[in-house]
DNA sequence: CTGTTAGCGCCTTCAG
DNA sequence: CTGAAGGCGCTAACAG
């Protein structure tokens, strides 16, 4: 492996003069500035950002923490987060923790140890304050996108939670819609929480009766099947829903899979709409109707705010980007049903 | 920052005590050992991988290059790397090459200079020989994924890119279709040029008439339109073709949109077949015919093959594992048709 | 404008 | 079973 030294002996410098000339560090005449950068070429010299690190304190790693890569929002969100990454000169290190506390801390601790710069993350729920804290500890900035945890000292880039179900809800509504069920996630999740308070609030201003039965639960992770749904569906016709709220797109297409399977068509037969959009997909068939986050956006701003933070170009007080959604109206809501 | 002399002074030994409790290395005493635990616990101590790196000349750090994360085929494919890295104590540091050769260099640059263990890359094409060069170079190991490239000695785990195409073009026979135009990407990708042989081949061991006006290069860039496509629809019915091989699902979309907005509907007016699956949107509307891919195994395998590289596990020869593709026949091919 | 010295945090080597 | 010395590759701080 080429060294400092190796460049330095061949230039007839010292190593001093070769570091600066790579960080365009102080003032180096020109015609030595050109021995080294030639013998730097010659060599094929890279730097080792190790010892680098070592000696500044500083990787240019970041690191984004979401639940799913193949989950096309945070997909979306992952790109957003390499682009802005890479042209600041950094390096993104991605992990997945599939909604599992205990993953997330093996990440974290792993990340403190490789001493990322910084982290970008979509907590697992509001047990990852542990996490954090852990984080904050370390002296590692952090920034939370999507999921808000309370009373953290952190830049936070965060959808519209509320605005986006009230959107989809009164859109329902209007359509003549009144028994709305709903799908949640996890309330330890600050999306689904919000996204079921906006549910309840919304409902009530428009004079509907929230029914409880008609709020399921589901786990974010793999299972195939909507526990409840079925239960739902075998009501008399005049006493159960006749549109799902579901609180993403991953639940919404568990849904719609599971009432087909139920021999329900949608729209025809039970509306449904859903948080984030499916790129390509509506390309082929603009089917689902949602509230559409900025999702690249969410990964691109979370990285910005991070970086700034790192490299102190900050303010003091920490940031709270809002970023809101906008209601895309398509086929799976159908049109107005008179009952 | 603690570091392992603060260990050692709170648990009073010497450093070298303490690094040898954190690797499990050497002979240690119950006794010691339990003090030295406690004492990291109690400092919340992690080791500091940057000098570790210095020391051992290992990172711990792996990279995925791919073209786009936001391809579903690649989505998956950093999902398997992700996977398998993390499994045997790796991080994926993920970059987006967007096919450009550019990109690509800088990328390299900078892993290198990372110092990262391995790399598993789909190349942007056969230029990036160079810069594969330049990670043999610095004795970086690497495996192909996806993407070929001659005379490379490295380890590859590729799709079957003959029996996938074929598969696709006898179901479209099989139905009738004599005039099969393709779409396909640049030629000095190996996947595209791969594709683009068999094709031919195909064609011809079927008694088909190749004809190059049916043959449609696209740029596998955002720009949203193919070009040639609406010269081709401008023909008279009986010569233009009924139906498209398209390389790959992305081009396959906009293949799809491209035609709608021409006034055909696909499957009735043009059938439409492809490489790799949707996965989320099938299980809405199963609609494209495709060879599907394993891409989760691409990334797992793939991954595996560098680790085992990396830590000195593999045989002398270089391995090249083939994935073979499925064909899946849905909606977009349509059922037989009758000229 | 350039060089010397020392140290970042850890591990290898060699003693004891 | 444990410790002391030295060095991995680089840069900050000081000299000249």
């Amino acid at each position: 492996m080429t060294t400092i030294y190796d460049i330095a002996k061949r230039a007839n410098v010292s190593s001093m003069t070769v570091s600066r000339v790579i960080n365009n560090k102080g003032n180096i005449s020109e015609a030595t500035r050109k021995k080294v950068e030639d013998a730097i070429r010659e060599l094929n010299y890279i730097p080792n950002s190790a010892a680098q690190s070592l000696n500044l304190k500083k990787t240019k790693l970041l690191s984004l923490v979401i639940t799913d890569i193949t989950n096309p929002f945070f997909t979306k969100v992952a790109r957003g987060a390499i682009d802005k990454a890479n042209q600041m000169g950094y390096q993104l290190i991605l992990c997945n923790t599939d909604e599992d506390y205990e993953k997330e801390s093996e990440y974290i601790d792993a990340l403190i140890a490789k001493r990322v710069d910084g982290v970008i993350i979509a907590p697992t729920g509001d047990a990852s304050l542990k996490n954090l804290k852990k984080l904050m500890k370390n002296r590692i900035p952090f920034t939370l996108i999507d999921r808000k945890i309370e009373d953290v000292p952190c830049d936070m880039v965060l959808g519209d939670n509320y605005e986006g179900t009230r959107f989809l809800l009164q859109h329902l509504i209007k359509n003549g819609h009144q028994r709305i069920a709903m799908v949640h996630g996890p309330l330890s999740i600050s999306t689904s929480k919000e996204r079921y308070q906006a549910y309840v609030e919304t409902l009530k201003l428009n004079d509907l009766t929230v029914n409880p039965s008609f709020l399921i639960e589901d786990h974010y992770k793999q299972e195939d099947q909507l526990a409840g749904i079925n239960h739902l569906l075998e009501l008399p016709e005049d006493e159960r829903p006749t549109a799902f709220f579901a609180v993403n797109n991953f639940i919404a297409i568990k849904l719609i899979k599971q009432l087909r399977q139920g021999g329900l068509r949608v729209p025809e037969d039970m509306a449904v709409v859903c948080f984030d959009d499916l790129e390509l997909f509506i390309e082929l068939d603009p089917f689902l109707t949602v509230s559409s986050q900025p999702a690249y956006d969410f990964g691109y701003i979370g990285t910005q705010l991070v970086i700034e933070r790192v490299e102190g170009d900050s303010p003091t007080g920490y940031r709270s980007i809002n970023l809101k959604p906008e209601l895309v109206i398509r086929k799976s809501s159908g049109t107005s049903i008179k009952e």
